[in-house]
DNA sequence: TCATTAAATTGTT
DNA sequence: AACAATTTAATGA
């Protein structure tokens, strides 16, 4: 079933449980809390689906509650870069909603996910009613920016196992994704296709960074014990 | 609820 | 890319 051809057809409320997920929920005040509730939707969205796609109109803003997601943009020589991951908690799109613009990059589900959708309307209602929705927002373009300009860095980086600590850096980053703890769902490949190496490369880099204690593998997922250590990369 | 089976994930070559 | 070992999820009694 893809999403671009019929966004949000199944709608449905939200529960409390998935509405704890959304990061500023908390910051709104009763009546806007009421209006964004009543607007959200949500959708399932296989591993491969795309949520957005460059070049697409704007009409909603998106969130993840669940799963995870794969920001990526094409360049002019036609290689896709892949920018960082999402992570439950993750809302993005907010700077072509501000200017309702088309969609600059791609965001496809790495695995089976359930995205939540803002319309652009109340997205815009939002922003002109409450305080704590500007901060955040204006909080999540600044840390965007910091993320895109991170993601350049580390796709020059030689090294394969700085580039897997720096990109799981930017995946616990704790101002765009709050509430993600210190355990991630992540599997190998899933991380592979997200630093574009091989699984076994992601797997001797993840041993590695075992071995410094920066991070402990689990099945399916792994917990970060350092994250500094996963920023600075001053381990090797 | 438990035991069995299938599927997914990991670690290694 | 392929393999076996391990873990989880699904199934059905």
């Amino acid at each position: 079933m893809s999403i671009e051809t019929s966004p949000f057809q199944r709608r449905r409320p939200l529960s409390q449980i998935e509405l704890d997920v959304i990061p500023w929920m908390r910051l709104l005040s009763a009546d806007e809390r009421e209006r964004a509730v009543e607007d959200l939707k949500v959708t399932d969205a296989q591993a491969g689906d795309f949520i957005c796609r460059t070049g697409r109109p704007v009409t909603y803003w998106f969130g993840v509650i669940d799963g995870l997601l794969k920001m990526s943009s094409d360049n002019a020589e036609g290689q896709t870069m892949t920018f960082t991951g999402v992570p439950p908690g993750g809302w993005f799109g907010e700077g072509t909603a501000l200017k309702r613009e088309i969609y600059r990059y791609n965001i496809q589900a790495l695995r089976k996910s359930l995205v939540a959708g803002l319309h652009v309307d109340t997205f815009h209602w939002l922003l002109d009613h409450s305080i704590g929705f500007n901060r955040f927002v204006m909080n999540q373009l600044n840390e965007r920016l910091g993320q895109f300009i991170a993601a350049r860095e580390i796709d020059r980086m030689p090294n394969p196992n700085i580039r897997v600590a720096r990109s799981l850096a930017a995946l616990f980053n704790p101002v765009l994704y709050p509430g993600l703890g210190t355990v991630l769902r992540i599997t190998q490949q899933e991380l592979a296709y997200l630093v574009g190496l091989s699984r076994q490369r992601v797997n001797e880099a993840l041993t590695m960074l075992t071995t410094q204690g920066a991070i402990q593998v689990e099945y399916g997922g792994l917990k970060v014990t350092n994250l500094q250590a996963l920023r600075t990369g001053l381990f090797l």
